[in-house]
DNA sequence: ATAACTTTGTACTAGACGGTTAATAATTAA
DNA sequence: TTAATTATTAACCGTCTAGTACAAAGTTAT
């Protein structure tokens, strides 16, 4: 479980450590110029080992990329299962939730940069993927959980798909991460300043509170 | 104002055809590939002129790439004059531009995968770009507009910001095209078929109308 | 002991890439 | 008429890039 990076000096060799290193320094890469942008040369002059390392345990650049994204896939997994939303009431439990992704995603633009990389690829290398389809299926489980919860204690109106209010929710939280670079050089606004995050996430969680509680008729 | 591409057979040198021929090309091809994946030779191919004319009029490679940049957001303005919502009851208003927006986004996705990849590059070119700053300002103007009529109405709640509005109608509306290609390959819904996308865009609608119509102590 | 696995490091290649040159000339605005 | 602008074409250049070759050897599991 533990991802620390240590060189463990006692043992001259140490695949495990190496790949790791490549990964990390290679994600950072990756993330910062792209796919294409991305230099094999530097990335080898990044890690501890040498270029000859990445083909021997990779292959080539692609399968590179590709063992970085499902790294990036499974760290954000493992940080969402931490969660413990049972034990609340589902209105507070979506709260949390939502409050949750988006100080997530805020906090890992590595991944949402990955992620936006993959998106202009037209999602080619994620699609042959099996292990990261997986780690997805966990999150629209939770929903799932909630939304019943919700709607069994008449909190929630009945028509709520756990698919599409997770694209929701996502796209509150992907969006303030990957459009920042555009949004605060169009428009000098305090959005992104330490209040103007807390404002933004606030009312994320209360449109997603809004519109799962808003029931037929009430307004509209 | 008009765009079209008429080679104007009566003109023998048609400068103006040339340059926007060439920026339709490499719009698409940038669009496609990014920044760094596009490739100067295949643009020229693709062109009904030479390599030596995209240098002649885009300097360079980065040239080229802002001069599409440009051109995508001008279009994207022309676009959105011709609403009309100074007739329309604020609510109404809101709701028919967030429904634009969200059909056209969905509608131009080069455009959209061109501020993708603006963004990866960390909004490098935009920022160097006044043209562009003052295309997105008439878009705020339109949003405190429909703020202030809807407040003086009753109708909307009273701390409202219109870049904030505009941020949300943007994270509804830009997701759903940047990302479909990965949320697409993860979750095999119907979010993406004609259906689902008519729910999605009714849902965005009623989440922004939901929100800016809630008074504070109504709920949560 | 043996075989499989892991590591190092440099030098190299073959091709792709952005960008230029050169020579040339037709068209157009003044 | 003159001068600036707009065009054509293909070869070419230097550099960068992903990926390989090669040669050698230490480490570990069985």
């Amino acid at each position: 479980m533990e991802l620390e990076e240590r060189p463990n000096k006692a043992v001259k060799r140490d695949p495990k450590g190496v790949r790791l290193n490549i990964l990390r320094v290679s994600s950072k890469e990756f993330a910062e110029y792209g796919l294409s942008g991305a230099r094999v040369n530097e990335i080898a002059a990044l890690t501890k080992t040498s270029k000859r390392m990445i083909y021997y345990y990779f292959g080539d650049k692609n399968g590179l990329y590709r063992a970085c994204l499902e790294a990036a896939y499974s760290h954000v997994r493992a940080g969402e299962e931490k969660l413990d939303l049972a034990g609340l009431a589902p209105d507070k439990a979506l709260a949390k939730l939502v409050g949750f992704t988006f100080d997530h995603h805020r906090k890992n633009p590595d991944f949402i940069r990955l992620v936006m990389i993959e998106n202009i690829h037209k999602a080619a290398y994620l699609k042959s993927s099996d292990i990261i389809r997986k780690v997805n299926s966990a999150a629209i489980k939770n929903l799932t959980g909630i939304i019943t919860r919700g709607q069994d204690a008449g909190l929630f109106r009945d028509e709520l798909d756990p698919v599409e209010l997770h694209w929701q929710i996502s796209a509150l939280s992907f969006f303030n991460v990957s459009n920042k670079p555009t949004f605060s050089a169009l428009f000098n606004s305090e959005l992104y300043s330490k209040e103007g995050q807390r404002t933004l996430r606030d009312h994320a969680v209360e449109m997603i509170l809004l519109y799962v509680s808003h029931k037929k008729g009430t307004l509209l």
